[in-house]
DNA sequence: ATTAATATTTAGCTTTGTCTAAAATAAAAG
DNA sequence: CTTTTATTTTAGACAAAGCTAAATATTAAT
């Protein structure tokens, strides 16, 4: 069975190979786990030996089959929880984060089958990423940055792509969740803002550091 | 914030104190904790500089105040989580305990507060054993073991006091639980063993280890 | 009241996961 | 194509939590 730290580093390799690289460097794993390169260095050491991970010295490091799946299932547990939050217990989707990163290292097979039934199967967690199933399979939606997305076309908020509370918290404040209808009524080149309308509210400006974390979909009635 | 070692150390710790030794001794926290004696010393030292337990050398430990604040937040945990698995995902109380061992490490105040309010303020885990409030605060109610208890006069299981899914899988198998109505019919002086009777269904002979583990309280309907 | 038995503590070592500083390698720049 | 810069690895230490073996207290027994 693996350590809390072995399953947080996994997960942190998944994400920065989800992200698009080819590997994930020792590098931007220390920085995301707050840590030392040298603490990386020593961990990504054990996993290739555990077989989990793929270390060429100087290159990086990928993913096994095996270290897949259990970074999946991680990211599985984290987000039911996610949703048992938020749906069972009232959270705000601002909120959730700290202890779903707790929960998601409790291990027992059972309660996850469990959890995941009580909860009716979700297939999106409260951000709109999406909750990989048992065997580590991910649905992968059609989804674009609100950022770079055409003006005057109405799109509906797919996912958030940053969990901090503050960001949640300002978007929250805006009105905007995942499921939100809008669309950008106004592009400002200078600086990459937008203006963006919803329904039943005034044009709100987002900065092209917000936009940038705004996933979404064209909206389909 | 304690770790999870020193958590367990100090639920340990309440334990042996609650079932009525004065003070608790090293060596029975280390058979306990599965560890050897002399790393319980340790860790006693460790909670004494932490101002959780008083400590006599040669002569056992004790709680302070804020020592049984904190073991009674941990069972208090425990307990909820264990009636949040029987009642909300549908665990067998023969299965909850393992799992429960785990989640009443998550450290997050709003978290118990939000699952105690989901669950209704339960009283009272799947075991029968009381949930202490918020305060630390523990509801003891009159109970005595069946093994005990006078021949022929009509009881209500309260508590079992035994956490082995073999004995809580036994009981289930003889439909024994919390909340069952039954008699005592027989006593067998010789080998101290019981022969019960209980609504619907054949008498069954428990003997004194399982009697042992079995809290009763007169039935008033 | 000694001695024997039991319980507890101390001393020294191990593993896990972390760190800093130094050495080695790869990539970028001239 | 060499030099500078950035990244990665190695070497050596440290804290937490555990262990065994040896030393020390306490309790029980003669």
């Amino acid at each position: 069975m693996l350590s809390l730290s072995e399953e947080n580093y996994l997960k942190t390799i998944y994400k920065i190979l989800e992200s698009g690289q080819a590997a994930a460097q020792t590098n931007a794993i220390a920085v995301e786990m707050n840590t030392a390169a040298a603490s990386a260095t020593d961990m990504i050491k054990k996993l290739a030996e555990k077989q989990l991970v793929g270390h060429k010295p100087y290159h990086g490091v990928t993913l096994t089959i095996e270290g897949q799946m259990q970074a999946t299932n991680i990211i599985r547990k984290h987000r039911l929880w996610e949703v048992f939050l938020v749906e069972k217990l009232g959270f705000g989707w601002d909120e959730v984060h700290e202890v779903a990163e707790q929960l998601e290292h409790i291990h027992s097979e059972k309660l996850i089958r469990k959890l995941d039934q009580y909860l009716g199967m979700p297939k999106y967690d409260p951000h709109g990423d999406p909750i990989p199933d048992a065997n580590g399979r991910v649905t992968i939606i059609a989804q674009d940055l609100l950022l770079h997305f055409p003006i005057n076309v109405k799109v509906e908020v797919s996912s958030v792509s940053n969990q901090s509370p503050e960001l949640l918290q300002y978007l929250k404040s805006k009105g905007i969740k995942v499921g939100s209808k809008i669309e950008i009524t106004e592009r400002f080149p200078f600086d990459q803002s937008i203006e963006i309308k919803m329904k039943n509210s005034d044009p709100i400006i987002l900065t092209a550091q917000v936009a940038a974390t705004i996933y979404v979909k064209p909206y389909v009635k």
